[in-house]
RNA sequence: CGGGGCAUGGCGCAGUCUGGUAGCGCAUCUGCUUUGGGAGCAGAGGGUCGGGAGUUCGAAUCUCCCUGCCCCGACCA
């Protein structure tokens, strides 16, 4: 029986001043977790009981597909080498040194660890499919970390890792997962969505990302409300509406026009009075490329136009030209490859390579562009624009692709759908894809297939954010006196409060109650601290545990209160009833859960 | 890494501009009263004012350097 008088629950009346999003103020406050560094929190016992009530749900789940692994979360440097990830990381990657001088690094994910037994014990087609799973610390340098537990530096992740012979086996294993992950987020009593996503600069194909919409996330996911799609916004996509397209003016040709000082689209626009949509806009960027196979790094210039009223999606453009960083030109960069100032760029007559990446410039159109006549661009000359200039006939590039970022309001890209497009924050709780070969084939993992030919298994990788679920589940569902946790996840389903302990009576019968709730299968928590009953309340309602009986005034007459946190509702029951229930509440709530 | 801000008792803050040896609320401890929504009264304990150097008779306060943390941006398989 947990006794809250003697335990620590550390609860705060005010908020510590640099806490923003809700769950970090709610977690310090219930006294879940405390801060020990940037990014780098303490999870005391209420935080721990649902972290590991969080995991119990996860590995259960998990279970069904896949066994159970423990990695080392202290790494050395070779396997991480033979990737190309021990340079692909960079600064996010922790990195140390043994004693003899030896390079580790801290786990941020275990592909290359998972590959490494893989190719040392899978000989046979006949060994795979495997799906092999951990529930492990990870270690991420992040830039910036923020927002309580929402992006830290040391978290808990459920990571897993298949193995198939075939494509074909890599989609059952997606699927599986998919199917899993659904299990386990529903569960969780998370409001969730799956959303087509990027796969990242580190290879893979298709990619499914588990959000929750909260203002407190970090991705934004465009959707339909009317068909469903909804996608990351590094990867939505839409349908534009056709540009009414300027008259040619004079011969049709390009055209020179003096544009002093008007290096800013809305200048020009208002100067040729017309839309911003029949302007080209040129965003330049210098972008690294990843040396392989003892090549250095290299930046290379990357030219990207766009529709004047469009803004350049730059996951989508390292994707699109296969680069790992970028960041904007200089002026000398500038002058280098276009020999004009910034607001002044264009593509007419602007050399550029064949490949993207090449020695020279790289010049990439957004696919709105297509088909597109008659804009005004850049003349690549200080204060001077172009007119008349038609895409295909008046410049080429090295390639075209899809690299603006979708706006609210635009035509869903679904074949048939006539819904608008919303675009909404999230936080990312899961994340699966399909890797394909990049680590089975770098690290040199080979299975015989059926006629004895040597094969390259093929991967998945698949994540969980441990906290994440629970900050997401603060987030979805917090008031002004706290918060609310599903009661899969709360640390405790039901607290039984005392509200005098200086009566013998009301006492034994709070003790009573919470044995037999405990003999129920229920996890109780009996507040029996002396405090005045409206303290023991407000703690109640900021810890997140979603039931309460109140044993008070009316226990003399075999009545007790059951207050749903969520409704803020309560109801009187017999004493002789309430723990059953109590039991149906918190069965029903999962039943429902699991239905929706 | 760029921009902004903060650092004074466990938490929230004042004091800094204008230098004079640290204060308020909450929390903690003791006693009495109170007991269904963060009680009242009385008393008590707790702070090298993030660190270092300097200016000064004297520094929380002024100067310089460093560190940590927060926010915005960049970044983020």
């Amino acid at each position: 029986m947990h006794r809250w008088s003697k335990l620590f629950i550390p609860t705060l009346r005010e908020a510590p001043a640099d806490a923003e999003v809700a769950s970090h103020k709610f977690l310090l406050r219930a006294g879940y977790i405390r801060q020990l560094g940037a990014g780098i929190y303490n999870y005391l016992f209420l935080g721990q009981r649902s972290l590991n009530r969080i995991i119990a749900i996860v590995r259960e789940e998990m279970d069904r597909i896949g066994q159970e692994f423990y990695l080392p979360g202290i790494l050395p440097r070779e396997p991480w080498e033979e990737s190309g990830r021990w340079t692909g990381m960079g600064d996010n990657m922790f990195r140390l040194k043994d004693r003899k001088g030896a390079e580790l690094c801290l786990g941020m994910t275990h592909e290359e660890i998972m590959t490494v037994i893989a190719r040392g014990e899978l000989r046979s087609y006949k060994q795979l499919p495997q799906i092999w799973y951990q529930i492990q610390t990870k270690f991420r340098d992040e830039p910036r970390p923020k927002s309580g537990l929402l992006r830290v530096r040391q978290f808990t992740m459920k990571d897993s890792y298949s193995f198939d012979i075939d494509k074909a086996g890599l989609d059952k294993s997606f699927d599986l997962h998919d199917a899993v992950y659904r299990r386990i987020f529903t569960r969780c009593g998370l409001k969730f969505v799956a959303v087509e996503a990027d796969s990242g600069a580190m290879g893979g194909s298709q990619s499914q990302e588990f959000m929750v919409y909260t203002d407190a996330g970090e991705d934004l996911i465009a959707s339909c409300p009317q068909c469903g799609y909804a996608a990351n916004l590094e990867k939505a996509t839409s349908r534009l509406d056709a540009v009414a397209e300027l008259e040619p003016a004079g011969d049709g040709k390009p055209e020179l026009i003096h544009t002093p000082g008007m290096g800013a689209i809305a200048d020009i626009a208002a100067f040729l009075k017309m839309s911003p949509a029949n302007d080209i806009k040129c965003v330049a960027y210098m972008a690294l490329k990843r040396g392989t196979g003892g090549k250095k790094d290299a930046w290379h210039g990357v030219a990207a136009f766009l529709r004047g009223d469009h803004q350049v999606n730059e996951t989508k453009l390292l994707g699109a030209v296969g680069a790992s960083e970028l960041r904007p030109m200089l002026a000398e960069e500038l002058e280098t490859f276009f020999h004009a100032p910034a607001g002044f760029l264009g593509p007419v007559e602007l050399r550029h390579d064949a490949q993207p990446l090449g020695e020279g410039l790289t010049l990439i159109v957004d696919r709105a562009l297509e088909g597109r006549k008659n804009m005004v661009c850049g003349a690549n000359k200080l204060d001077y624009h172009l007119r008349n200039v038609t895409p295909g006939r008046d410049f080429t590039w090295t390639l075209a692709a899809d690299i603006r970022s979708v706006n609210e309001g635009e035509n869903c890209p679904a074949e048939g759908c006539a819904g608008k497009l919303v675009v909404g924050k999230a936080v990312e709780v899961g994340h699966i894809f399909k890797l394909g070969y990049k680590y089975s084939e770098s690290m040199g993992a080979r299975v015989l297939d059926e006629n004895g030919k040597e094969v390259t298994p093929i991967m998945g990788s698949y994540g969980i954010g441990i906290e994440r679920i629970l900050t997401a589940a603060i987030e979805q569902a917090n008031d002004a006196n706290g918060f609310c946790l599903p009661a899969s996840i709360a640390p405790f389903t039901v607290v039984v409060t005392i509200t005098n302990v200086g009566d013998a009576a009301l006492r034994a019968t709070g003790e009573k109650i919470a044995a037999e709730l405990e003999a129920a299968g229920l996890d109780v928590l009996l507040d029996d601290r002396d405090e005045r009953a409206g303290v023991k309340f407000k703690d109640a309602d900021l810890v997140g545990i979603p039931y309460r009986i109140n044993v008070g005034k009316k226990a003399a007459a075999g009545q007790v209160e059951l207050v749903t946190r969520a409704t803020a509702t309560s109801v009187d029951s017999a004493l002789s009833d309430v723990v059953a229930l109590v039991k149906k509440r918190a069965e029903e709530e999962q039943l429902l859960a699991s239905s929706s």
